[in-house]
DNA sequence: TCTTTCACATACGCCACGTATGTAAGTGGC
DNA sequence: GCCACTTACATACGTGGCGTATGTGAAAGA
Protein backbone atom coordinates (compact mmCIF):
# COMPACT_ATOMS: atom_id res chain seq x y z
CA UNK A 1 0.00 0.00 0.00
CA UNK A 2 2.93 2.38 0.79
CA UNK A 3 5.52 1.45 -2.34
CA UNK A 4 5.12 1.93 -5.55
CA UNK A 5 4.21 -2.07 -6.88
CA UNK A 6 0.94 -2.99 -5.55
CA UNK A 7 0.43 -5.32 -2.23
CA UNK A 8 -0.18 -8.72 -2.76
CA UNK A 9 -4.20 -8.28 -2.37
CA UNK A 10 -3.99 -5.87 -5.14
CA UNK A 11 -1.88 -8.42 -7.64
CA UNK A 12 -4.40 -11.18 -7.02
CA UNK A 13 -7.19 -9.23 -7.95
CA UNK A 14 -5.49 -8.08 -10.81
CA UNK A 15 -4.64 -11.74 -11.74
CA UNK A 16 -7.92 -12.78 -11.65
CA UNK A 17 -9.70 -9.82 -13.31
CA UNK A 18 -7.15 -10.61 -16.10
CA UNK A 19 -8.30 -14.55 -15.58
CA UNK A 20 -11.89 -13.38 -16.13
CA UNK A 21 -11.49 -10.90 -18.66
CA UNK A 22 -9.37 -12.97 -21.10
CA UNK A 23 -12.13 -15.88 -20.80
CA UNK A 24 -15.11 -13.61 -21.47
CA UNK A 25 -13.68 -12.43 -24.73
CA UNK A 26 -12.65 -16.08 -25.47
CA UNK A 27 -16.47 -17.61 -24.28
CA UNK A 28 -18.30 -14.62 -26.38
CA UNK A 29 -16.32 -15.49 -29.11
CA UNK A 30 -15.57 -19.11 -29.47
CA UNK A 31 -17.60 -20.34 -26.86
CA UNK A 32 -16.99 -22.28 -24.11
CA UNK A 33 -16.37 -25.43 -25.90
CA UNK A 34 -14.10 -24.10 -28.06
CA UNK A 35 -12.32 -21.80 -25.55
CA UNK A 36 -9.03 -23.18 -24.99
CA UNK A 37 -7.72 -22.98 -21.86
CA UNK A 38 -4.06 -22.73 -23.11
CA UNK A 39 -4.97 -19.96 -25.66
CA UNK A 40 -6.66 -17.64 -23.61
CA UNK A 41 -4.62 -17.88 -20.11
CA UNK A 42 -1.67 -17.24 -22.41
CA UNK A 43 -3.69 -14.05 -23.67
CA UNK A 44 -3.31 -12.91 -20.10
CA UNK A 45 -0.23 -13.18 -20.06
CA UNK A 46 -0.90 -16.59 -17.26
CA UNK A 47 -0.99 -19.96 -17.35
CA UNK A 48 -3.44 -22.75 -16.61
CA UNK A 49 -1.65 -23.04 -13.48
CA UNK A 50 -3.36 -19.56 -12.47
CA UNK A 51 -7.12 -21.13 -13.28
CA UNK A 52 -6.89 -23.50 -11.40
CA UNK A 53 -5.48 -22.61 -8.57
CA UNK A 54 -8.12 -18.98 -8.82
CA UNK A 55 -11.67 -21.17 -10.46
CA UNK A 56 -10.43 -24.85 -9.92
CA UNK A 57 -11.32 -25.93 -13.12
CA UNK A 58 -12.61 -24.42 -16.49
CA UNK A 59 -16.49 -24.42 -15.23
CA UNK A 60 -15.22 -22.77 -12.36
CA UNK A 61 -13.78 -19.62 -14.47
CA UNK A 62 -17.04 -19.66 -16.63
CA UNK A 63 -19.09 -19.08 -13.92
CA UNK A 64 -16.90 -16.74 -12.20
CA UNK A 65 -17.44 -15.17 -16.23
CA UNK A 66 -21.25 -15.67 -15.94
CA UNK A 67 -21.77 -13.83 -12.52
CA UNK A 68 -19.73 -10.94 -13.69
CA UNK A 69 -21.96 -10.72 -16.89
CA UNK A 70 -24.95 -10.88 -14.46
CA UNK A 71 -23.91 -8.22 -11.65
CA UNK A 72 -23.85 -5.95 -14.96
CA UNK A 73 -27.12 -6.96 -15.94
CA UNK A 74 -28.37 -6.24 -12.67
CA UNK A 75 -27.27 -2.79 -12.14
CA UNK A 76 -28.47 -1.69 -15.78
CA UNK A 77 -31.70 -3.09 -15.00
CA UNK A 78 -31.71 -1.56 -11.59
CA UNK A 79 -30.87 1.68 -13.28
CA UNK A 80 -33.64 1.88 -15.84
CA UNK A 81 -36.42 0.43 -13.52
CA UNK A 82 -35.32 3.62 -10.89
CA UNK A 83 -35.91 6.21 -13.34
CA UNK A 84 -40.02 5.18 -14.01
CA UNK A 85 -42.54 7.69 -12.89
CA UNK A 86 -44.51 4.77 -12.14
CA UNK A 87 -44.26 1.39 -10.16
CA UNK A 88 -45.85 0.27 -13.46
CA UNK A 89 -43.98 1.74 -16.14
CA UNK A 90 -40.81 1.19 -14.42
CA UNK A 91 -41.72 -2.67 -15.02
CA UNK A 92 -42.40 -3.14 -18.13
CA UNK A 93 -39.24 -0.56 -18.89
CA UNK A 94 -37.42 -3.21 -16.89
CA UNK A 95 -38.56 -6.24 -18.86
CA UNK A 96 -37.92 -4.26 -22.22
CA UNK A 97 -34.27 -3.17 -21.29
CA UNK A 98 -33.95 -6.88 -20.88
CA UNK A 99 -35.38 -8.23 -23.78
CA UNK A 100 -32.74 -5.75 -25.37
CA UNK A 101 -30.23 -6.58 -23.28
CA UNK A 102 -30.46 -9.89 -24.31
CA UNK A 103 -29.67 -8.61 -27.89
CA UNK A 104 -26.04 -8.47 -26.96
CA UNK A 105 -23.87 -11.37 -28.69
CA UNK A 106 -21.70 -11.68 -25.47
CA UNK A 107 -24.73 -11.86 -23.24
CA UNK A 108 -26.56 -13.90 -25.86
CA UNK A 109 -23.76 -16.54 -26.26
CA UNK A 110 -22.06 -16.53 -22.87
CA UNK A 111 -25.39 -16.50 -20.54
CA UNK A 112 -28.18 -17.66 -22.47
CA UNK A 113 -26.23 -20.43 -24.58
CA UNK A 114 -23.55 -21.89 -22.88
CA UNK A 115 -24.47 -20.94 -19.50
CA UNK A 116 -27.75 -23.84 -19.32
CA UNK A 117 -25.40 -26.00 -20.80
CA UNK A 118 -22.29 -25.91 -18.94
CA UNK A 119 -23.88 -24.59 -15.42
CA UNK A 120 -27.39 -26.35 -15.55
CA UNK A 121 -30.82 -24.60 -15.42
CA UNK A 122 -30.77 -21.04 -14.96
CA UNK A 123 -33.59 -20.52 -12.65
CA UNK A 124 -30.79 -22.43 -10.14
CA UNK A 125 -28.22 -19.74 -10.64
CA UNK A 126 -28.14 -16.98 -7.82
CA UNK A 127 -28.63 -13.79 -10.03
CA UNK A 128 -31.69 -15.46 -12.23
CA UNK A 129 -33.19 -15.91 -8.51
CA UNK A 130 -32.28 -12.00 -8.44
CA UNK A 131 -33.91 -11.63 -11.41
CA UNK A 132 -36.71 -13.26 -11.30
CA UNK A 133 -37.17 -11.70 -7.47
CA UNK A 134 -37.37 -8.11 -9.17
CA UNK A 135 -39.74 -8.99 -11.33
CA UNK A 136 -41.56 -11.12 -8.52
CA UNK A 137 -41.55 -7.99 -5.78
CA UNK A 138 -42.85 -5.98 -8.51
CA UNK A 139 -45.57 -7.97 -9.33
CA UNK A 140 -46.90 -8.14 -5.54
CA UNK A 141 -46.27 -4.91 -4.80
CA UNK A 142 -48.67 -4.09 -8.26
CA UNK A 143 -50.94 -6.52 -7.57
CA UNK A 144 -51.49 -5.12 -3.81
CA UNK A 145 -51.63 -1.78 -5.25
CA UNK A 146 -54.84 -3.17 -7.10
CA UNK A 147 -52.90 -2.28 -10.54
CA UNK A 148 -53.01 -6.06 -11.69
CA UNK A 149 -55.04 -8.74 -11.38
CA UNK A 150 -54.99 -11.48 -9.18
CA UNK A 151 -52.14 -13.87 -10.31
CA UNK A 152 -49.60 -15.69 -8.37
CA UNK A 153 -46.81 -13.41 -8.71
CA UNK A 154 -44.01 -15.88 -8.91
CA UNK A 155 -45.72 -18.15 -11.33
CA UNK A 156 -46.05 -14.71 -13.75
CA UNK A 157 -42.72 -13.44 -13.12
CA UNK A 158 -41.21 -16.92 -14.88
CA UNK A 159 -43.66 -16.74 -17.86
CA UNK A 160 -42.30 -12.80 -18.65
CA UNK A 161 -38.85 -13.61 -18.17
CA UNK A 162 -38.97 -16.54 -20.54
CA UNK A 163 -41.35 -14.21 -22.82
CA UNK A 164 -38.92 -11.73 -22.53
CA UNK A 165 -35.90 -13.88 -22.90
CA UNK A 166 -37.18 -15.97 -26.42
CA UNK A 167 -38.22 -12.73 -27.37
CA UNK A 168 -34.66 -11.06 -27.68
CA UNK A 169 -33.36 -14.27 -29.37
CA UNK A 170 -35.70 -13.62 -32.07
CA UNK A 171 -34.94 -10.26 -32.25
CA UNK A 172 -31.57 -11.33 -32.62
CA UNK A 173 -31.41 -13.66 -35.40
CA UNK A 174 -33.94 -11.92 -37.41
CA UNK A 175 -32.68 -10.22 -40.33
CA UNK A 176 -33.39 -6.62 -39.28
CA UNK A 177 -33.35 -6.38 -35.69
CA UNK A 178 -34.66 -2.90 -35.45
CA UNK A 179 -37.87 -3.42 -37.16
CA UNK A 180 -38.20 -6.80 -34.69
CA UNK A 181 -37.58 -5.43 -31.89
CA UNK A 182 -40.60 -2.96 -32.93
CA UNK A 183 -42.45 -5.77 -33.18
CA UNK A 184 -41.39 -7.21 -30.06
CA UNK A 185 -41.82 -4.68 -27.76
CA UNK A 186 -45.42 -3.93 -29.13
CA UNK A 187 -46.34 -7.04 -28.94
CA UNK A 188 -44.59 -7.54 -25.17
CA UNK A 189 -46.94 -4.57 -24.03
CA UNK A 190 -50.27 -6.03 -25.37
CA UNK A 191 -49.21 -8.86 -23.15
CA UNK A 192 -48.86 -7.30 -20.55
CA UNK A 193 -51.46 -5.01 -20.69
CA UNK A 194 -53.59 -8.03 -20.23
CA UNK A 195 -52.80 -8.26 -16.68
CA UNK A 196 -54.17 -5.21 -16.02
CA UNK A 197 -57.37 -4.35 -14.15
CA UNK A 198 -58.52 -1.71 -15.82
CA UNK A 199 -57.38 -2.65 -19.14
CA UNK A 200 -58.05 0.15 -21.54
CA UNK A 201 -55.99 -1.53 -24.47
CA UNK A 202 -59.09 -3.32 -25.86
CA UNK A 203 -59.88 -2.07 -29.35
CA UNK B 1 -37.16 -58.49 -49.15
CA UNK B 2 -37.60 -62.41 -49.97
CA UNK B 3 -35.00 -63.95 -48.30
CA UNK B 4 -34.55 -64.18 -44.30
CA UNK B 5 -31.78 -61.48 -43.67
CA UNK B 6 -32.52 -57.79 -44.62
CA UNK B 7 -31.87 -56.11 -47.89
CA UNK B 8 -29.10 -53.58 -47.49
CA UNK B 9 -31.27 -50.34 -47.12
CA UNK B 10 -33.11 -52.06 -44.19
CA UNK B 11 -29.69 -52.87 -42.58
CA UNK B 12 -28.47 -49.14 -43.15
CA UNK B 13 -31.47 -47.62 -41.24
CA UNK B 14 -31.02 -50.17 -38.79
CA UNK B 15 -27.78 -49.16 -38.11
CA UNK B 16 -28.63 -45.83 -38.24
CA UNK B 17 -31.53 -46.21 -35.57
CA UNK B 18 -28.92 -48.24 -33.15
CA UNK B 19 -26.93 -45.69 -33.34
CA UNK B 20 -29.65 -42.51 -33.09
CA UNK B 21 -31.03 -45.22 -29.80
CA UNK B 22 -27.86 -45.13 -27.63
CA UNK B 23 -26.22 -41.92 -28.37
CA UNK B 24 -29.93 -40.70 -27.46
CA UNK B 25 -29.85 -42.37 -24.08
CA UNK B 26 -26.35 -41.47 -23.51
CA UNK B 27 -27.15 -37.60 -24.39
CA UNK B 28 -30.01 -37.52 -22.31
CA UNK B 29 -28.22 -38.94 -18.94
CA UNK B 30 -24.75 -37.57 -18.88
CA UNK B 31 -25.13 -34.53 -21.42
CA UNK B 32 -23.70 -34.39 -24.75
CA UNK B 33 -20.11 -33.00 -23.47
CA UNK B 34 -19.88 -36.36 -21.48
CA UNK B 35 -20.93 -38.79 -23.77
CA UNK B 36 -18.29 -40.77 -25.34
CA UNK B 37 -18.38 -41.83 -29.10
CA UNK B 38 -16.80 -44.85 -28.11
CA UNK B 39 -18.63 -45.88 -25.13
CA UNK B 40 -22.24 -45.38 -26.95
CA UNK B 41 -21.26 -46.99 -30.59
CA UNK B 42 -20.34 -49.87 -28.50
CA UNK B 43 -22.91 -50.05 -26.93
CA UNK B 44 -24.64 -50.44 -30.05
CA UNK B 45 -23.01 -52.74 -31.13
CA UNK B 46 -20.79 -50.31 -33.38
CA UNK B 47 -17.50 -48.42 -33.78
CA UNK B 48 -17.25 -44.98 -34.39
CA UNK B 49 -16.38 -45.84 -37.79
CA UNK B 50 -20.00 -46.47 -37.99
CA UNK B 51 -20.75 -42.80 -36.82
CA UNK B 52 -18.61 -40.74 -38.64
CA UNK B 53 -19.54 -42.73 -42.04
CA UNK B 54 -23.48 -41.55 -41.81
CA UNK B 55 -23.50 -38.79 -39.72
CA UNK B 56 -20.15 -36.89 -40.52
CA UNK B 57 -19.06 -36.18 -36.65
CA UNK B 58 -20.56 -36.11 -33.35
CA UNK B 59 -22.19 -32.63 -33.86
CA UNK B 60 -24.40 -34.70 -36.94
CA UNK B 61 -25.63 -37.34 -34.72
CA UNK B 62 -27.03 -34.98 -32.36
CA UNK B 63 -28.77 -33.31 -34.82
CA UNK B 64 -30.38 -36.33 -36.00
CA UNK B 65 -31.07 -37.33 -31.96
CA UNK B 66 -32.91 -33.65 -31.80
CA UNK B 67 -34.48 -34.09 -35.20
CA UNK B 68 -35.87 -37.46 -33.76
CA UNK B 69 -37.75 -36.07 -30.59
CA UNK B 70 -38.48 -33.05 -32.55
CA UNK B 71 -40.80 -35.17 -34.85
CA UNK B 72 -42.07 -37.47 -31.60
CA UNK B 73 -42.81 -33.77 -30.11
CA UNK B 74 -45.08 -32.50 -32.86
CA UNK B 75 -46.81 -35.72 -33.30
CA UNK B 76 -47.87 -35.25 -29.83
CA UNK B 77 -48.93 -31.66 -30.04
CA UNK B 78 -50.78 -31.64 -32.91
CA UNK B 79 -52.96 -34.81 -31.30
CA UNK B 80 -53.48 -32.69 -28.75
CA UNK B 81 -54.82 -29.50 -30.29
CA UNK B 82 -56.94 -31.69 -33.13
CA UNK B 83 -59.09 -32.99 -29.99
CA UNK B 84 -60.09 -29.44 -28.64
CA UNK B 85 -63.39 -28.15 -29.51
CA UNK B 86 -62.77 -24.94 -30.13
CA UNK B 87 -59.84 -23.21 -31.99
CA UNK B 88 -59.12 -21.29 -28.92
CA UNK B 89 -59.01 -24.18 -26.60
CA UNK B 90 -56.93 -26.09 -29.10
CA UNK B 91 -54.48 -23.23 -29.02
CA UNK B 92 -54.33 -23.00 -25.02
CA UNK B 93 -54.10 -26.55 -24.80
CA UNK B 94 -51.25 -27.31 -26.91
CA UNK B 95 -49.03 -24.66 -25.42
CA UNK B 96 -49.71 -26.21 -22.03
CA UNK B 97 -48.87 -29.53 -23.16
CA UNK B 98 -45.80 -28.03 -24.24
CA UNK B 99 -45.08 -27.30 -21.05
CA UNK B 100 -45.75 -30.66 -19.75
CA UNK B 101 -43.31 -31.74 -22.08
CA UNK B 102 -40.79 -30.25 -21.27
CA UNK B 103 -40.70 -31.45 -18.00
CA UNK B 104 -39.16 -34.83 -19.41
CA UNK B 105 -35.37 -35.00 -18.41
CA UNK B 106 -34.86 -36.33 -22.31
CA UNK B 107 -36.18 -33.13 -23.88
CA UNK B 108 -35.32 -30.71 -20.66
CA UNK B 109 -31.54 -32.20 -21.71
CA UNK B 110 -31.35 -32.61 -25.10
CA UNK B 111 -33.51 -29.99 -26.40
CA UNK B 112 -33.13 -27.50 -24.28
CA UNK B 113 -30.52 -27.55 -22.33
CA UNK B 114 -27.49 -28.79 -24.74
CA UNK B 115 -29.36 -28.24 -27.92
CA UNK B 116 -28.62 -24.45 -28.14
CA UNK B 117 -25.55 -24.70 -27.04
CA UNK B 118 -24.61 -27.22 -29.33
CA UNK B 119 -26.81 -26.41 -32.40
CA UNK B 120 -27.34 -22.49 -31.74
CA UNK B 121 -30.31 -20.57 -31.40
CA UNK B 122 -33.04 -22.63 -31.63
CA UNK B 123 -35.52 -20.37 -33.08
CA UNK B 124 -32.90 -21.21 -36.36
CA UNK B 125 -33.69 -25.30 -35.88
CA UNK B 126 -36.70 -26.60 -38.17
CA UNK B 127 -38.72 -27.67 -36.18
CA UNK B 128 -38.59 -24.80 -33.70
CA UNK B 129 -39.97 -22.69 -36.91
CA UNK B 130 -42.54 -25.78 -37.29
CA UNK B 131 -43.81 -25.56 -33.67
CA UNK B 132 -43.79 -21.52 -34.02
CA UNK B 133 -45.63 -21.38 -37.16
CA UNK B 134 -48.44 -23.96 -35.35
CA UNK B 135 -48.59 -21.40 -32.93
CA UNK B 136 -48.98 -18.44 -35.53
CA UNK B 137 -51.24 -19.94 -37.65
CA UNK B 138 -53.53 -20.46 -34.41
CA UNK B 139 -53.30 -16.42 -33.86
CA UNK B 140 -53.78 -15.65 -37.12
CA UNK B 141 -56.75 -17.25 -37.42
CA UNK B 142 -58.32 -16.43 -34.06
CA UNK B 143 -57.53 -13.00 -35.27
CA UNK B 144 -59.41 -12.97 -37.87
CA UNK B 145 -62.28 -15.00 -35.77
CA UNK B 146 -62.07 -12.02 -33.65
CA UNK B 147 -61.20 -14.03 -30.98
CA UNK B 148 -58.35 -11.76 -29.91
CA UNK B 149 -57.49 -8.50 -30.22
CA UNK B 150 -54.95 -6.90 -33.02
CA UNK B 151 -51.17 -8.10 -32.43
CA UNK B 152 -48.42 -9.32 -34.75
CA UNK B 153 -49.17 -12.89 -34.84
CA UNK B 154 -45.54 -14.19 -35.24
CA UNK B 155 -44.58 -12.14 -32.70
CA UNK B 156 -46.87 -13.01 -30.04
CA UNK B 157 -46.08 -16.44 -30.86
CA UNK B 158 -42.62 -16.20 -30.31
CA UNK B 159 -43.64 -14.43 -26.77
CA UNK B 160 -45.37 -17.37 -25.99
CA UNK B 161 -43.46 -20.00 -26.71
CA UNK B 162 -41.02 -18.52 -24.62
CA UNK B 163 -43.21 -18.10 -21.96
CA UNK B 164 -44.33 -22.12 -22.09
CA UNK B 165 -40.96 -23.07 -22.06
CA UNK B 166 -39.64 -21.26 -19.42
CA UNK B 167 -42.58 -22.12 -16.92
CA UNK B 168 -41.61 -25.93 -17.75
CA UNK B 169 -37.89 -25.09 -16.70
CA UNK B 170 -39.44 -23.50 -13.75
CA UNK B 171 -41.92 -26.80 -13.11
CA UNK B 172 -39.00 -29.36 -13.86
CA UNK B 173 -36.68 -28.14 -10.63
CA UNK B 174 -39.12 -27.29 -8.08
CA UNK B 175 -39.43 -29.47 -5.54
CA UNK B 176 -43.22 -30.42 -6.23
CA UNK B 177 -43.62 -30.19 -10.12
CA UNK B 178 -46.79 -31.23 -9.42
CA UNK B 179 -48.07 -27.76 -7.40
CA UNK B 180 -45.89 -25.53 -9.39
CA UNK B 181 -47.31 -27.22 -13.00
CA UNK B 182 -50.94 -25.96 -11.46
CA UNK B 183 -49.57 -22.80 -10.67
CA UNK B 184 -47.46 -21.80 -13.89
CA UNK B 185 -50.52 -23.59 -15.59
CA UNK B 186 -53.06 -21.38 -13.86
CA UNK B 187 -50.74 -18.55 -14.63
CA UNK B 188 -50.29 -19.09 -18.27
CA UNK B 189 -54.16 -18.98 -18.89
CA UNK B 190 -54.45 -15.78 -16.88
CA UNK B 191 -51.69 -14.63 -19.33
CA UNK B 192 -53.45 -16.04 -22.56
CA UNK B 193 -56.83 -14.55 -21.72
CA UNK B 194 -55.34 -11.38 -21.29
CA UNK B 195 -55.06 -11.54 -25.51
CA UNK B 196 -59.10 -12.17 -25.73
CA UNK B 197 -61.05 -9.68 -27.10
CA UNK B 198 -64.42 -10.11 -24.60
CA UNK B 199 -62.09 -10.64 -21.81
CA UNK B 200 -64.28 -12.32 -18.71
CA UNK B 201 -61.41 -13.02 -16.51
CA UNK B 202 -61.15 -9.71 -14.95
CA UNK B 203 -61.81 -9.94 -10.82
C1' DT C 1 16.42 -13.69 9.18
C1' DC C 2 14.25 -17.74 9.02
C1' DT C 3 10.29 -20.24 8.16
C1' DT C 4 5.91 -20.84 6.34
C1' DT C 5 2.53 -20.00 3.22
C1' DC C 6 0.83 -18.66 -1.02
C1' DA C 7 0.52 -17.70 -6.02
C1' DC C 8 1.60 -19.19 -9.65
C1' DA C 9 4.49 -22.20 -13.50
C1' DT C 10 5.96 -26.69 -15.33
C1' DA C 11 5.57 -31.43 -16.54
C1' DC C 12 3.07 -35.43 -17.16
C1' DG C 13 -0.72 -38.74 -18.20
C1' DC C 14 -5.11 -39.59 -19.98
C1' DC C 15 -9.08 -39.38 -22.58
C1' DA C 16 -11.69 -38.19 -26.51
C1' DC C 17 -12.13 -36.61 -31.04
C1' DG C 18 -11.15 -36.73 -35.98
C1' DT C 19 -8.86 -38.82 -39.93
C1' DA C 20 -6.54 -41.93 -42.79
C1' DT C 21 -6.53 -46.42 -44.04
C1' DG C 22 -8.01 -51.24 -44.38
C1' DT C 23 -11.52 -54.80 -45.48
C1' DA C 24 -15.41 -57.50 -46.30
C1' DA C 25 -19.72 -57.47 -48.32
C1' DG C 26 -22.87 -55.90 -51.72
C1' DT C 27 -24.10 -54.24 -56.57
C1' DG C 28 -24.19 -53.75 -61.56
C1' DG C 29 -22.46 -54.87 -66.35
C1' DC C 30 -21.38 -58.38 -69.73
C1' DG D 1 -21.17 -66.04 -63.08
C1' DC D 2 -17.04 -63.44 -62.96
C1' DC D 3 -15.08 -58.86 -62.41
C1' DA D 4 -14.79 -53.99 -61.46
C1' DC D 5 -16.46 -50.87 -58.45
C1' DT D 6 -18.84 -48.98 -54.56
C1' DT D 7 -20.48 -49.09 -49.97
C1' DA D 8 -20.53 -49.82 -44.94
C1' DC D 9 -18.32 -50.31 -41.66
C1' DA D 10 -13.74 -51.42 -38.37
C1' DT D 11 -8.95 -50.38 -37.03
C1' DA D 12 -4.95 -47.57 -36.11
C1' DC D 13 -2.91 -43.36 -35.35
C1' DG D 14 -2.02 -38.51 -34.34
C1' DT D 15 -3.36 -34.46 -31.85
C1' DG D 16 -5.22 -31.41 -28.61
C1' DG D 17 -7.15 -30.22 -24.40
C1' DC D 18 -8.12 -31.13 -19.59
C1' DG D 19 -6.78 -32.22 -14.83
C1' DT D 20 -3.20 -33.25 -11.40
C1' DA D 21 1.04 -33.64 -9.15
C1' DT D 22 5.00 -31.27 -8.35
C1' DG D 23 8.28 -27.44 -8.35
C1' DT D 24 9.63 -22.49 -7.29
C1' DG D 25 10.14 -17.85 -6.06
C1' DA D 26 8.25 -14.14 -3.50
C1' DA D 27 5.54 -12.20 0.24
C1' DA D 28 3.92 -12.43 5.11
C1' DG D 29 4.68 -13.51 9.94
C1' DA D 30 7.60 -14.45 14.03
Amino acid sequence: MKIAHKSRSEMIAETRGKLIAAARRAFATVGYANASMDDFTAEAGLTRGALYHHFGDKKGLFEAVVAQIDREMSLRLNAISAKARTRWQGFVDENIAYVEMALEPEIQRIVLRDGPAVLGDPAQWPNANACILSITSNLVALKEEGVIRDIDPEAMARLISGASLYAAQWIAISEDPGATSTKAVKAFRTLMEGLLVDNKSAA
